[in-house]
DNA sequence: GAGTTTGAAACT
DNA sequence: CAGTTTCAAACTC
């Protein structure tokens, strides 16, 4: 090759110049360094990087999904950091790699990293306008946001529709950016992270509201930086200017934590361990070893990390780590971080001290009590969203968080599918986009205005930290988890699981059956259904998934209304919806809720195997009976299901294979499920807000259409819970090839328990569909299943 | 709040 | 696939 080419040219170079050897070195090594380089730089960069992350990410496993957005995050810290290890160019190398190719590998491993670095540099151009743009994206994304938020009048939702579609993706983001606070982490791994939030809030002290809000929309950019390249792009294109609040966050918070890091992570530690563990888990690998062997397991997807931070095992060195390397993880963290920093400062304000503090930066966010009406203010009205979804959502909204960043990974999986509308958004952004506007609204509307931020952010914060504090209370005591709830008017709305040996694991427990994790409310024991297990989780999914492929599906469909419309044969069943399984009832008659045809509000059908049915909404034999009768909330509601489920059902049926409403964006299908509404509805009949959470994406979009309410009239037990989201997370993934184009209604409706829920569903289907998973997008699956099924 | 009942989920 | 066990919610007291 080189030969002929350099004779060549050498030839004529020397023809050219005086001496030919001399001119003939020249050339060779002017042409050499080019080809050479672009081949190869282009190879290890292209094909080393990308090519490799990509496929990996996508297709690998879940795993490597969460691990991809850890690694997008990782990507954020270089810049921010001032870490020494990471120098700005590592910084934003890494970020480039990122960009170009997959995050995971370059954030797992500092090898690898700096392989890929050294591509990325060799591609230098491109590395380098990288490392600008995410600058600018940082600060480019708050803009964003705004200009969603823009118009607080517009509610919060359907503003975020407004966002750009590029933005819509972001937003999905944003709604991670709520804070998802993860179960406490009561070991010190976290106290890297800690260190970062300990920044953030010893910012917000000096600062005020700024932190963390700030500190959010960094992270928000620095996730839609990582997302893919092509966000970047968009939001590139979107946000013109450069400002960042969010930069100049950043730096603030890198000098505190270099200077303070440490004692800061103490501080973190004790004032938000939840947070953290998630975090860690993400991030550091070193915090993972720390924390329990579960994680490994869960976290093998993180073992990159692990293998970066395999060196850092001790808690010292996790510190050193931190200070050192902090910039990389950082971008993780600051999601957790912010979130966490949130709860933190709630817990703060819990204290009055530490709420003087807060208070002084913005007196709305001061006043918890306040909390909801500051976040009704007019300029939060993405945060709105939070509090009025309740403590669940806000709950979810942490979650969120973390699931946006796994959102930046997977983006479907957003989160975690909480009950946040944002974060079905998120999850939407794969299936439904405009939910995911919500959620940046939120973001956004969090960016625009620091002060009301901080106030939004004190609410998310508050609900964090309740979340947070719950979880940290169930390992201390399920029981105050119970009075907690119990207490709060939520508790019926948001039930949550109490199991004590299923680990949250299994079917058994409610939240892990409707897809979403366990947060405050649950007195469960020895959870496992937090986003630091959130391998864990998803491994435990699939499993289940494998058994049972509709096992997260939503047990009723609803249908009453659906069905004449649809004219399913399915309507033969008596009530309005059909339990998807049916029932196998010998003693309650099915007049109890432990008939979950009776709970979830459906009459039971011929699925069901029940005895002596007498099921008030409709009975096996074919009578509806009263069924619906009874439940004269259903029918209102139901009226405006049909409304929704109609356009639900078209744009869902799709998604209805998913049906696990709760795991994706689609979660709006949840809502779906939810749709049937309970007799029991009005006990369960969430708030508004809450019901919203689960709706998710789809929901959202019902909401924009019909106005929002939707959301509230289903909700099964399933959705009870907030978070929703998630449900569909892997089942979208194995469906999503099954269900939604195919064969959504086909399914037999006799069918016992498995198959036919769909069909039945289909007809009522449509409405289990609508809940895309929010799920999936925490795990891994909703990635893949995004981009491969998509 | 403790104990019982119930039926789904999980297991064999 | 059927039977049994396990589990946690629902229910009762």
């Amino acid at each position: 090759m080189d030969t002929p080419e350099k004779t060549q040219i050498g030839n004529s170079l020397s023809k050219f110049e005086d001496s030919p050897v001399f001119n003939y070195i020249n050339s060779l090594s002017p042409i050499k360094p080019v080809k050479s380089i672009h081949i190869t730089q282009s190879f290890n960069s292209i094909t080393f990087a990308s090519p490799p992350s990509v496929f990996t990410s996508p297709h690998v496993s879940s795993h490597k999904e969460s691990r991809f957005l850890r690694r997008h995050n990782c990507p954020d810290l270089p810049p921010d950091l001032p870490k020494p290890d990471f120098s700005s160019d590592n910084g934003k190398k890494i970020c480039t790699s990122e960009v170009v190719v997959d995050a995971d590998r370059l954030c797992d491993n500092s090898d690898d990293l700096r392989k890929n670095f050294k591509p990325v540099v060799s591609i230098g151009g491109a590395s380098v306008e990288l490392s600008s743009e995410n600058s600018r994206f940082s600060i480019e994304l708050p803009r964003i946001l705004k200009y969603d938020c823009g118009s607080p009048n517009s509610n919060p939702t359907p503003r975020c529709g407004t966002a750009t579609d590029s933005a819509s993706e972001l937003a999905g983001s944003p709604a991670l950016l709520v804070p998802h606070v993860q179960g406490p982490s009561e070991k010190g791994s976290l106290e890297c992270e800690a260190g970062v939030e300990n920044m953030c809030q010893t910012e917000q002290r000096n600062e005020g509201t700024g932190c963390e809000w700030e500190s959010l929309i960094s992270e928000a950019a620095d996730l839609l930086i990582f997302n893919s390249p092509g966000d970047t792009d968009a939001f590139k294109g979107l946000m013109g200017s450069p400002m960042d609040p969010g930069t100049i966050f950043h730096t603030s918070l890198v000098s505190h934590y270099s200077q303070d890091g440490i004692n800061n992570a103490h501080k973190m530690q004790l004032v938000d361990p939840v947070g953290l563990s998630e975090q860690q888990e993400a991030e550091d690998p070193s915090s993972l070893i720390g924390e329990t062997i579960d994680l490994k397991d869960i976290n093998q997807g993180s073992h990159d990390n692990e293998n970066l931070d395999q060196s850092m095992t001790s808690d010292t060195d996790v510190k050193a780590y931190n200070q050192n390397v902090p910039s990389l993880h950082r971008g993780m963290r600051r999601r957790c971080l912010d979130f966490e920093t949130i709860a933190a400062h709630w817990k703060k304000l819990g204290d009055s001290s530490k709420r003087s503090s807060l208070l002084s930066v913005s007196d709305e966010m001061i006043n918890p009590k306040d909390r909801h009406l500051v976040s009704a203010k007019p300029g939060n009205d993405s945060w709105r969203i939070l509090p009025g979804i309740g403590l669940h959502l806000n709950a979810l909204a942490i979650t969120s968080k973390e699931n946006n960043s796994t959102k930046h990974e997977i983006l479907p999986s957003g989160s975690q599918q909480l009950s946040l509308p944002g974060s079905t958004a998120y999850n939407n952004s794969t299936t439904i986009q405009q939910p995911v506007d919500e959620p940046l609204t939120s973001a956004s509307t969090e960016r625009d205005a620091p002060s009301e931020n901080v106030a939004q952010l004190t609410e998310d914060a508050s609900v964090a930290t309740s979340y947070l504090v719950s979880e940290e209370f169930n390992h201390i005591s399920p029981r105050k988890k119970r009075r907690r709830t119990e207490q709060a008017g939520e508790s019926d709305a948001c039930k949550r699981c109490n199991c004590k040996k299923s680990k949250c694991l299994k079917l058994y427990c409610e939240c892990f059956a409707a897809g979403v994790y366990c947060i405050e409310p649950c007195s469960c024991q020895e959870c496992f259904n937090k986003p630091i297990h959130e391998d864990t989780v998803l491994a435990t999914r699939k499993q289940i998934e494998s058994r049972n492929p509709l096992a997260f599906a939503p047990k009723v469909i609803r249908s009453s209304e659906y069905i004449p419309e649809i004219g399913d044969d399915s309507n033969k069943t008596p009530a309005s919806a059909r339990h998807k399984r049916g029932c196998n009832c010998k003693k309650s008659n099915c007049l109890k809720k432990y008939c979950e045809c009776y709970q979830g509000g459906v009459g039971c059908s011929i699925n069901c195997r029940c005895e002596g049915c007498k099921n008030t909404f409709g009975q096996k034999d074919g009578s509806a009976l009263g069924a619906e009768t009874e439940p004269e909330e259903e029918d209102t509601e139901a009226a405006e299901k049909k409304g929704l489920d109609k356009t639900l059902q078209v744009a869902e049926i799709e998604n209805d294979e998913q049906q696990n409403p709760s795991a994706l964006p689609t979660t709006p299908i949840q809502l779906s499920r939810p749709l049937l509404q309970l007799p029991f509805s009005s006990k369960n009949k969430l708030p508004p807000s809450i019901i919203v959470g689960g709706s998710t994406s789809q929901f959202v979009a019902s909401t924009k259409r019909y106005g929002k309410p939707n959301i509230l009239r289903y909700q099964p037990k399933v959705e009870k819970h907030c978070q929703t989201i998630q449900e569909d997370e892997i089942p979208e993934i194995l469906r999503g090839n099954c269900s939604p184009s195919t064969g959504i209604k086909t399914a037999s409706p006799n069918k016992k328990r498995v198959t036919p829920p769909y069909c039945d569903m289909g007809s009522s289907s449509s409405p289990g569909l609508r809940s895309g998973r929010k799920l999936i997008l925490q795990s891994i699956p909703s990635f893949p299943s995004l981009t491969t099924q998509q």
